[in-house]
DNA sequence: GGGGAGAGATGCCGC
DNA sequence: GCGGCATTTCTCCCC
């Protein structure tokens, strides 16, 4: 395809339908940072919405990328064509230069689908709030996303004994940021509500052991608690996969 | 093209070429959550290292994805095109059903550049190392990337009144997550040494009103610097943008 | 729009 | 492999 053809092909898409090239290119970017990407093969889209992708032919994340509502402009002689794009939103810039394309197609595509997702920190808070057992006989939940001057504490509390318990949960490891929330949350009620008795509980699936070490120093607890999904995984282990599907 | 022949043209290519589809299909994912994606059009990706990326024709993220090294398995009847990506290290599995497929076209693509990349905090914190005056006159830099039990520490150094420092660089906005952070290595050195006189600075070009309050509350300092990309803007203002090029 | 925090985060480096 | 952490993080939620 002669770099003419390309151009029109491009302009006439921009924004109504998706493009995909196999190019040859080389990718200046200029924005939150500077980069340069020299000569090679890579997969360019252009989405519907102006976002920008280029992929390398490994490695799942894009080299390079502009968000949606950039700005196009299309140069070209004989030896390359000039995509320029321009994100005034976000203060970018980005210039692919491709010296050969191999190919290109585009296709308007109708998605209005949202994925469905299950498992997260949202659920495995809202599984303490509801079955505060996992955490201790004495544990009663107060309210979820508490907000500090701090930050938003997952799940507030109180056991019997009178003490406040601050919960932070993770869904996979406790690591020492995690403990360095926790902290602030604690010490944040602490002074907030001048009062000392507040516990700090670590709830994850598992625990790094700086973490394990930081977590004692400051008088915090560790207790293990499993994501949802993990527990429905428990359930249907016989059963086959993907049953879940709706 | 009819299933058939797609399914032999995606075994074919697989692991050699990188396949492109445009196509209408649902996803099911189950590994560290699980989700569901109902039918709808898709750009669809297999890389040469078996990544498999799916896009919707908005917005930049992957709606769905697998990483790189997973085994496919293509099925397929009249109706549909079943690819079953399966990933072992990651435990991790996702279906694709295809009902339409709209397009496909593979290609061995060559590519081993790297990207080069400049401002990042990386860089901010080796401009520290090399222009200490940045941060003050008195600040003498003793080394980038201490480790200590409670993480790394950006720059260390100390000044004329014999305080060590230590400095945390963030590239663009200073938040709560990085007081913590400062505030967990001013405290393992203390604990290290056995010293009282240790500051923290946290170095970056704009802090949100509650991380200055907390790291006022800690007896820290908010210095601001800008990442060295920004001066180099700076520099070539009347310059054409892009001139960086290398 | 800013602030705060999770994410199927990913990727990088170090041990 | 795990740990710690930055990321052109991105995305979501809430004020």
């Amino acid at each position: 395809m002669d770099n003419e053809s390309a151009k029109v092909k491009i302009e006439d898409a921009l924004g109504k339908e998706t493009i995909v090239m196999f190019a040859r290119c080389e990718v200046y970017y200029s924005g939150r940072a500077e980069s340069f990407l020299a000569e090679g093969d890579r997969i360019i889209i252009i989405k519907q919405d102006r976002t920008l992708l280029i992929h390398q032919p490994k490695n799942s994340m894009p080299i390079n990328y502009m968000k949606e509502e950039t700005e196009y402009t299309i140069t070209t002689d004989n030896k390359e064509l000039r995509i320029k794009a321009r994100n005034k939103k976000y203060k970018e810039d980005l210039e692919v230069i491709i010296r050969k394309m191999y190919f290109l197609k585009s296709k308007n595509l109708e998605d209005n689908q949202r994925l469905i997702i299950k498992g997260t920190e949202r659920d495995m808070a809202d599984m303490i709030m509801n079955n505060p057992k996992l955490i201790s006989k004495e544990f009663k939940p107060l309210s979820r996303e508490e907000h500090t001057k701090y930050g938003f504490i997952d799940v507030f509390g109180y056991d019997s004994k009178g003490n406040l318990i601050v919960i932070e949960t993770k869904r996979y490891v406790g690591d020492l940021k995690a403990v360095s929330q926790l902290r602030r949350y604690v010490e944040r009620i602490k002074a907030a509500k001048g009062i000392k008795n507040v516990k700090g509980i670590l709830a994850c699936p598992r625990i790094t052991p700086n973490a394990e070490k930081m977590l004692h120093d400051f008088g915090f607890e560790y207790k293990r608690v499993l994501p949802p999904k993990y527990l429905e995984n428990e359930r249907r282990k016989q059963k086959k996969i993907f049953e879940f599907k709706k």
